[in-house]
DNA sequence: CATGAATGAGGTTTCATTCAT
DNA sequence: TATGAATGAAACCTCATTCAT
């Protein structure tokens, strides 16, 4: 099913088939909903298993500790959410001249990661807030922004900058006004109100014209 | 002290005397200090006591609970937040032609709540943390929101769209935009990356430009 | 081999053939290692499958329960330890003047019981940590004193005090004396100090001399 | 009360008035008592608790782990039951002549140690228990033996082999076998046996008479 | 006002044991 | 015979809150 592809990620195995039980995937499913409605800590691991319709030693089996089934929750979706689209998708083809425009960048960009979020939207919004209280999340987040975020856009808005479509704005000053732009975008359109009358092809066409009119030269 | 006017605001007297003791100010510091940094359910009521060098009973002669004392740091702030600058400062200000362009008024926005933040950001963070699970915040956020922000911000975008100043987007997608980018400034500066080397005076600038080169007709 | 004796006495069947498997010899072993280690409340039967590299389940197709493991180890050992050598071999040769002295008589008892306890020194500490706490070996280990050890011991040191050999201390007295002197020699050389340079032939004669020492008329 | 001085040493101040409430010491007393009937893996909070007739958080507001309760019962017999009687009475005395013979300080040391170990048999029973498996215990066990007694005594039965009273065993064996007679006499007194019909005053004579025999020159 | 011992409900975690495969 | 997922009771521990002092 579409709705349920994080299972994969979350197990790990795209194809191969792995060993998960029906059980095991109801308390993943539980987790999601209970933490990111109620957030972790205000989420009991006995509520999860009955929720879930299972004992609840049977969390303790698959899962050694309470963070522990965070991270199982938060990691996959941590390092696909921001790590594969910047290199593999993106880099190689904006220099193999596949984005002749920046706005072009931007639009696959943001298409692409709202796909993304459509059926993570849970997962994400406990990635936000976890985030912040636990370290390993924490820096793994900017690690992987380091990495892979700031070089690769870096590399993008020079290349950009280079060929006279951007602005000659600090990098970090860009990266952050577009990113805040993109991120606001999402957070608003996920997390804070999901049951707004969104058109949401207008959105992020206009959300595209506000970067670009903001930053090309 | 400047840094502590916060304490002022949660007692909520501005300049009249009211009682307010050595140990209800340390364990409000303390409490704030500790929601920011570790989350409101991960910090206990005996932590703040003791590190606030208070008994565990002191905290419950002032706070009947501790989601009281929660909600006493993180309303006033919540209120002066949001409320006051729109209403009070702008409305009034703008349709009396102080602000003669919509720029004046976002950078005046800007700068202004810039500076109400520097000695709030905690407070800022514990609000925006703890805003998704309880009712009584997000509740004060959303009617705040709708009853001020929304409300006023959608009078003066049309008001500078009649000007002919303004873009004529749809109002709900210029305010978020416009939106996200400040609040995306400010999250940024105070909250993700408090120790950058920032120029704000800098930011600030190329803030207003961005948003004003997307919304500007 | 010599060093897995007790696997026979623990099986039961000495020289005929018993189907002891692979597997359940493994459990034995880490089962053994693990009481001994960290104490029979603190072995958890599924780190015993784990280290034995068994399924958890297994260990309860051999052994009903847990404690059945325990007593399956501890009580081939208890009987070995403490009847035969008295019974079978002392008293019969005793009488039959296969002892001329009881100096001869403790030297073999002490180097008897020192080459049953090479090979048993876990299963011994476990025996001793144990019986204290359970009512089944604590029973066995009672029972087994006084209708063995007590009594047959009884006769001998009759025996030689009629010859003229013994002091005449109370009997409980002399056994206890020198019991002590030999439980203290072997408890200390492989429980407490297994590590210590012992030089075994001179602590054992050592040993003898002392207790001879005390109780010789 | 004499029978209660044992609270005195597990406080931690002899005299000096120190709060300790009702509930604590009727905590200390149940946990003592089932520790030592049943052991401390088996033995429960929860037991302790309904027993000391308090609730279970009450345990662990004056002990954060079972363990600290433990290790608050055993360490102040562990020192007082090792430590000074050999530094402080002894040794200073024997060389100040006091004690005449090498008897009379054995049989010092004995009166001594059963007049010490007649109201505290539980705990040291549990603590020979948990040695075993317990590294804090173990290591101060291992460090008060080798600093103290073992260092004590070595001075000591040279001192009365220098004047002839002692026969010329090796040290190491001379102290084995006199700490495991007095050692047996006190666990066969007090742990194994504590019902059968003893003539105390007698057995401390015939113990000391049993050693001074293997032992005189 | 302030204290801190006491509470007890509820949290996470462990573990011997069962049972369908 | 062997497996290992599942169980649920019970273990240890936390913590907001109360109350006598």
């Amino acid at each position: 099913m579409d709705e349920k592809q994080w299972i994969m990620e979350i197990i790990g195995q795209t194809d191969k088939e792995y060993k998960i039980t029906d059980k095991q995937a109801r308390i993943l499913e539980v987790a999601i909903q209970e933490f990111a409605d109620k957030g972790y800590s205000n989420t009991s691991t006995s509520e999860i298993a009955s929720k879930a319709g299972v004992a609840e030693g049977t969390i303790f089996r698959h899962y050694k500790t309470k963070k522990e089934l965070l991270l199982a929750i938060v990691t996959p979706t941590l390092t696909k959410g921001i790590a594969p689209i910047i290199e593999r998708t993106c880099v190689k083809d904006i220099f193999n001249k596949e984005y002749e425009s920046f706005e072009d960048f931007l639009r696959f960009l943001l298409n692409n990661r709202y796909q993304f979020l459509r059926s993570r939207a849970p997962i994400m919004k406990i990635l936000l807030q976890e985030a912040a209280f636990h370290d390993e999340i924490n820096a793994d987040l900017k690690r992987l922004f380091t990495n892979r975020v700031y070089q690769e856009f870096t590399k993008i808005i020079a290349h950009f900058q280079d060929k006279g479509q951007l602005k000659i704005f600090p990098t970090d000053t860009v990266i952050r006004l577009m990113l805040t732009s993109i991120v606001g975008f999402l957070v608003t359109r996920f997390i804070i109100l999901p049951g707004y009358k969104w058109d949401d092809a207008v959105e992020v066409e206009n959300t595209v014209a506000f970067i670009m009119s903001g930053l090309k030269a």
